[in-house]
DNA sequence: ATGGTTGAAACTCAA
C-alpha cells in the first residue's frame, strides 16, 4: 500500500499536474497540503474520475488539506483537536481499510510560523503541542497510523543544503525541532529519513534565487509512522519528478510503501 | 546585496 503527501500549492493551479501523477504512480492514499480552496471549489471531478474518494478540509484563499484514496475513507475528522477556536484548515484524518486491516492517516499542514518573535510562531508552538497531544491519543489505540504532511519542521542540519541560511526562520527554531524531537520520543518514526540516511534528502525547494537548479532544498514534509505502521514500512522515497516540471509547487511529493493488503 | 517567485484574490497577504 502507498501512502504519499504533497503539498500542492494551489490544487486549481496544478489540477493538471496532479492528475498527470496520480495516474501515473496510482498511490493508493494522497494527503494534499495548502489546498488554497474551499470545499465546492475543489476540483473533485477529474480526480474520482481516476477512481479516487476525495475527503476535503477546506478555507477561502490559503491552508486547506484533503485525503484522495482508491479505498474508501471511514470515520473522517476535520480540524486538529485542542482549540476550538482555531478556524485555520490544516487537519484532516480518516480510516483507510487495508485487507483484513484497517490505517488511520491524517493529512498535516503545520503553520509556518514566520516571522520569529510574533504572534504567527507563537500560534504554531500552540499547534505543535496540539499535535503532540493528539498524537499522544492516537497512540493509545495502537494501530497503523500515518501522520503525513508538510510539517514546516527541519529537524536537523543535514536536512538543509545551507543551514544557517535557515537560523533566524520559524522551520529551524529551537522550539520546532524540539517539538519534533518530542514526537520521536512518543514512538513515532520518520520514514524518509529511517529509509535514507544519506544526505542531499529535500522535499522543498523555494521558488527563488534558483533554489531547485542549485539544489539549495530543505526537508519539511514528512511521515511519521506508529510503531504498528514503522513494522510494516518497506521502502519511502522521494519523487523529485513533480519539481522539475512546468509550472511545479514548490514542495516535491514524498512517500512510503507500507506492506498491507 | 535584504534581491528573488508563486497562488488566490482583490487594490495585498501568506508562504
Amino acid at each position: 500500500m502507498k501512502i504519499a503527501t504533497w503539498n500542492i500549492n494551489g490544487v486549481k493551479a496544478r489540477i493538471a499536474q496532479l492528475e498527470g501523477w496520480l495516474a501515473a504512480q496510482r498511490p493508493d492514499v494522497v494527503c494534499l497540503q495548502e489546498i488554497k480552496s474551499v470545499d465546492e471549489g475543489f476540483p473533485a471531478a477529474p480526480i474520482e474520475a481516476l477512481g479516487y474518494n476525495v475527503a476535503v478540509h477546506g478555507q477561502k484563499g490559503f491552508n486547506g488539506v484533503a485525503i484522495l484514496s482508491l479505498r474508501p475513507l471511514e470515520d473522517v475528522r476535520r480540524g486538529l483537536p485542542g482549540d476550538p477556536t482555531d478556524e485555520q484548515a490544516r487537519y484532516i484524518e480518516a480510516l483507510v481499510p487495508a485487507g483484513d486491516r484497517m490505517v488511520r492517516v491524517a493529512s498535516i499542514y503545520l503553520p509556518n510560523g514566520n516571522p520569529i518573535g510574533t504572534d504567527k510562531f507563537a500560534y504554531k508552538c500552540r499547534w505543535m503541542d496540539r499535535l503532540e497531544a493528539h498524537m499522544s491519543e492516537l497512540l493509545t489505540l495502537e494501530e497503523p497510523l500515518v501522520l503525513a504532511g508538510d510539517y514546516n519542521i527541519i529537524p536537523e542540519p543535514a536536512d538543509a543544503k545551507a543551514p544557517q541560511q535557515w537560523s533566524e526562520d520559524a522551520l529551524f527554531q529551537p522550539e520546532s525541532r524540539a517539538a519534533w524531537r518530542r514526537y520521536l520520543a512518543l514512538g513515532m518514526t520518520d520514514a524518509i529519513r529511517t529509509c535514507h540516511p544519506e544526505p542531499d534528502v529535500y522535499s522543498f525547494w523555494d521558488y527563488q534565487a534558483g533554489a531547485w537548479q542549485r539544489n539549495n532544498g530543505i526537508r519539511i514534509d514528512h511521515l511519521l509512522l506508529s510503531p504498528q505502521a514503522a513494522d510494516l514500512l518497506v521502502a519511502a522515497d522521494v519523487d523529485k519528478g513533480p519539481r522539475g516540471a512546468e509550472k511545479p509547487s514548490d514542495h516535491t511529493p514524498v512517500w512510503i510503501e507500507l506492506e498491507l493488503g
